[in-house]
Order: structure tokens, then C-alpha cells, then sequence
DNA sequence: CAGCCGTGGAG
DNA sequence: TCTCCAAGGCT
């Protein structure tokens, strides 16, 4: 009964799956696993929108895991820059060297993927069965989606995620896993959508028990989520002889290993200049409004002029756009070009201190 | 287990 | 404008 539904899919996919630079066509040998892979995780929470111009960039620039594991860090940091998430970025540098020191070959099974950093459960499950046709019960929120309605589970995620899993297996079959997995996700994506699915046309309807139910979108049922806080910070945009004072975040937290604007703490009340780089005459230049995962940030910008030199890096202000900020900084960057008038350069008579 | 971790687009 | 969310992983 089951595996008539994987056959209908697959049916399904054969003619109608999308055509994505990572993907092999239907019942094709599999794609090269290192594109697999680096699609896999740019794809976590990211939308194939997205994901498409960082692909191109990254394979272009990286075509092999030997490639990218011989890349520097900060190559990999500032070209990651804008797609979000950046621990994804450290962990897929240190799964590229871990491939490459081991021969350079990725691991065929999901036990062996599911080992190296940035890969978890569903990724490990993902390139086992896409790039090596291994049989893996691939979940991700499109396969949640489908699963919860396809067997009408109202139980609430996450709490469901067990149940959606044994489903999800009962429904893989033994060959083309690859294919069914991708097969799923396609039909998530393109006719099971969150809000007003396509059911008329889709290949599963007559299988379907959220349908008999007469409102399938009603499903997957989620537990309410927290209300996202205001916050308040600073940004310090400070300038000197045409250039201006970044700094490396730390690898750990939010916007790790990332370049910024030197930024004050990030908090529920207006911190104004607290952790300014230097004493100097702030001048407002405007604000930044930015949303977080888990709060939404209000960023005031402030620039300055500096007469002496002061620790971090110096950025060419007019090559600003090659710095690989986040998208945070990057606006709040575009603001300050916009706003900042920077004083006059310092021309102090030879030998007279200010 | 629940919180942390980005961003841009759709409705 | 605002809410939701997109091929999740780590701690």
C-alpha cells in the first residue's frame, strides 16, 4: 500500500521534477557528492532562491572538496557572507578538511556523513541517499509537511517528529531513495506548500488522509513560538584617511567569525556610546532595523573621525562592499556612505602635537 | 529539550 | 506592517 505511494511519486517526479544545478535529472547516475553536500547545507533553512547564486559562486570559485578545504578561512567567511546561519560556514570548511585529510573521498554512508561537522540527521540522510543511492529516511520540514498530512498525525511538531519518521520509513522505498527523497521534497515544495496546497493536483491525493478531512492545510499542527524581543545597539563607524575600522567577531555566538563595525552590547534599552572605539565627536547618522532568529534589533549608526590609529582593521571605505560583512553591517554601512561627512584630514603643522 | 543561530520573500 | 517560514545543526 505504501510502496504504491512511493511508486506514484516517483511517477511524479519523473515528469516534473525541477531542474537545480545540484541535482542529477530523474533515474540519472548520481550527482558528484562535494556538490551534493555543499548544496545540502547551503539549503539548511535557506530558500533554492538563495541558495543558487551562493552554488555558482562557491563551486565556480571551489570545484572539488580538495579545493575548498585548501581555501583560507577568511576566503570562505567573506563569500559565505549574506547567506546567514555562519556556524554553517565554519563547520562546512572543517568538514571540507576532515574529506579532504581522509583521501578526499566522502563517506557513503550515513553513519560515516553523519560524523563530520555541520552534518546532521537530515543531511547525513540526504547525501547518502542522493549522491550514493543508499536507502535513508530523509526528513526534513517539506517531508514534515507531507508526512503530517499524508497520514493526518495531529500531534503538534516538534513533539511528532518520532511519528512522522516511522511514517516517513514505512513509505521509502528500496531503490531510487535518492530520487523519492528529492521527489518529496519537490512535491513540499511546489504543491504540499505551508498555506493554500495545491491538492486538485497533486499525485498523492487519493492517498491522502488530511484531504478526506476536507482541510489538509490545517496541517502540520507546531506549538506556539516565543515572541520575539526588541533590541537596542550602536554601531561605530569611524573613518580615517579613507578608511574604516572593522573587526573580526568571535568565532563563537552570533555573527561568529564574521567582519563588522565595531558594535557596543546589543540590549533591551538604548546602550548609546558604550564601547566606542575611541573619544570622539559621535555624529548620529541614522538607524538600522534588522531581525534575528530570536529578536529584532534596532541599530543606531554613528560615525566619527579618527586622528590617531586605533587597533582593528582598516577597510577602504570606497571597496566597503568586498569586506564580506553580514547583512547587518553591510546596511549599516550602506547608511553611513550615505550620511557621513567625515572631517577634514588632520594638517598639522611638522612637529606640533594636537 | 529548548534556546541559539540570518536572511529575504511570500502572503 | 507583520507573520511565517526555507533541503537544520549544535549545545
Amino acid at each position: 500500500m505504501f510502496v504504491d505511494a512511493a511508486e506514484a511519486l516517483l511517477a511524479w517526479y519523473d515528469r516534473s521534477a525541477r531542474t537545480l544545478p545540484w541535482r542529477s535529472p530523474p533515474g540519472m547516475p548520481a550527482a558528484d557528492p562535494y556538490r551534493v553536500w555543499l548544496s545540502e547545507v547551503m539549503l539548511q533553512q535557506t530558500t533554492v532562491a538563495t541558495v543558487r547564486a551562493y552554488f555558482a559562486r562557491f563551486t565556480e570559485r571551489w570545484p572539488t572538496v580538495q579545493a575548498l578545504a585548501a581555501a583560507a578561512d577568511e576566503e570562505v567567511m567573506s563569500a559565505w557572507a549574506g547567506l546567514g546561519y555562519y556556524a554553517r560556514a565554519r563547520n562546512l570548511l572543517a568538514c571540507a578538511r576532515a574529506v579532504a585529510a581522509a583521501g578526499g573521498r566522502f563517506p557513503d554512508t550515513e553513519a560515516g556523513l553523519r560524523a563530520l561537522p555541520g552534518i546532521g540527521a537530515y543531511t547525513a540522510a540526504a547525501v547518502a541517499a542522493i549522491a550514493f543511492g543508499r536507502r535513508a529516511v530523509v526528513v526534513d520540514g517539506n517531508v514534515e509537511r507531507v508526512v503530517s498530512r499524508l497520514f493526518a498525525i495531529e500531534t503538534p511538531l516538534p513533539a511528532s517528529r518520532p511519528e512522522i519518521a516511522v511514517a516517513t520509513e514505512s513509505l521509502t522505498p528500496a531503490t531510487r531513495a535518492g530520487d523519492f527523497a528529492q521527489a518529496m521534497m519537490d512535491l513540499g515544495a511546489t504543491i504540499c506548500t505551508p498555506r493554500n496546497p495545491a491538492c486538485a493536483i497533486c499525485p498523492l491525493r487519493e492517498r491522502c488522509a488530511a484531504v478526506r478531512t476536507g482541510d489538509p492545510a490545517r496541517l502540520p499542527l507546531k506549538t506556539a513560538k516565543r515572541a520575539r524581543p526588541q533590541r537596542h545597539g550602536t554601531a561605530f563607524w569611524l573613518e580615517r584617511d579613507g578608511h574604516v575600522l572593522l573587526h573580526r567577531r568571535p568565532e563563537r555566538g552570533l555573527l561568529g567569525g564574521m567582519r563588522a563595525l565595531p558594535s557596543g552590547p546589543w540590549q533591551a534599552d538604548d546602550p548609546g556610546l558604550t564601547d566606542a572605539p575611541v573619544a570622539t565627536d559621535w555624529v548620529s547618522l541614522g538607524h538600522v532595523a534588522h531581525v534575528f532568529t530570536h529578536f529584532a534589533l534596532d541599530l543606531a549608526v554613528v560615525g566619527g573621525t579618527a586622528t590617531v590609529d586605533v587597533a582593528g582593521e582598516w577597510w577602504p571605505v570606497a571597496h566597503i562592499g568586498e569586506a564580506g560583512l553580514p547583512t547587518l553591517f553591510a546596511k549599516a554601512a550602506t547608511l553611513a556612505r550615505a550620511t557621513f561627512a567625515p572631517d577634514p584630514a588632520p594638517s598639522y603643522p611638522a612637529g606640533v602635537s594636537a
